[in-house]
DNA sequence: TGCCAGGCCTTCC
DNA sequence: GGAAGGCATGGC
């Protein structure tokens, strides 16, 4: 089995596996982190500037590593960009540095973030990973087996009564219903995903358990709109802490502000502050 | 025990 | 259009 070898430059494996926008990677033998991508098992680890990949199946498999980590994104000339905003900015992005989006599959990412809603991130991974195993296909890596997250073809005929036995609590009618949409053909995931981010918006948003601050991470985790800016009980916090001093203020004023002096890079900025404030960084 | 978690839906103004 | 209450579940 061959090892891969690539060369990265403002990547940090670890920061962009653990800062909270995937769920379901995990670290074994202190240095690897081991997840799917795409119908593949992937276990990858970093050393410096190179990451070094491991696949049960290595066809293409530079390609497929390269367009989940966004290898071809500049992320120099965006964090040197990004680091000018204000001290605040500054700090966070030199406190984690190499932090990446993933580009993710859209249908686990509409699933996990419609169960991400007033939860907390490890009960997301329990329910993730309990219905990839009870739906997904299975694969068999190394003596061990690993599931791939489930198709919606897979989820047809699965209850809502199956579901809230995965652990989703209440939000078991909406993935119901979405998962119900998506087969129907009335949400065709397909003709939406190249949409202009507010019609994208719009489409994500009608349907069940999608609201806001969902629609905008699966806007930014797995549709490649760097633009947007969730607004999470910890973006609203840290928000809060830097810019307006402990006030009460409304989510409106905080993505105006985010608008404001942002700009088209607030959704990377969003992250950094995400898991610098998660953390305790800053 | 009560509060919190990568909020959303429904109901009621 | 905005505010208030309810919601499953596990960790602290």
């Amino acid at each position: 089995m061959n090892e891969l070898k690539i060369k990265v430059d403002y990547f940090n494996l670890k920061y962009t596996l653990e800062c909270g926008q995937c769920f379901r990677w995990h670290k074994v033998d202190e240095n690897y982190y081991i997840g799917i991508i795409k119908d593949r098992l992937i276990k990858i680890r970093q050393e410096d500037n190179y990451i070094y990949v491991l696949s049960n199946n290595e066809e293409n498999l530079e390609q497929a590593v390269r367009e989940y980590f966004e290898l071809e994104k500049d992320y120099e000339a965006i964090e040197k960009r990004i680091i000018k905003v204000d001290e605040y900015v500054n700090k966070a992005v030199g406190n984690t540095s190499g932090l990446r989006h993933l580009n993710q599959d859209l249908f686990e990412t509409i699933i996990s973030y419609i169960i991400s809603a007033n939860n907390n991130i490890p009960r997301i991974s329990k329910s993730v990973n309990e219905i990839s195993k009870r739906y997904g296909k299975k694969i068999k890596y190394d003596g061990e087996e690993y599931y791939l997250f489930p198709t919606s073809e897979q989820l047809k005929n699965v209850t809502i009564e199956e579901y809230r036995d995965c652990g989703v609590g209440f939000r078991d009618k909406y993935i119901y219903n979405t998962v119900r949409a998506i087969n129907s053909g009335e949400f065709n995931l397909d003709e939406i995903k190249d949409l202009p981010t507010n019609l994208l918006r719009e489409k994500l948003l009608s349907l069940m358990g999608i609201g806001p601050k969902v629609a905008d991470c699966i806007l930014l985790f797995s549709c490649g709109r760097q633009e947007v800016f969730p607004i999470d009980v910890w973006v609203e916090r840290v928000m809060k802490k830097l810019y307006f001093k402990e006030e009460n203020v409304s989510k409106k004023e905080i993505l105006k502000y985010s608008n404001d002096n942002f700009g088209s890079d607030a959704g990377i900025i969003q992250q950094h502050l995400f898991y610098n404030i998660r953390e305790n960084l800053i």
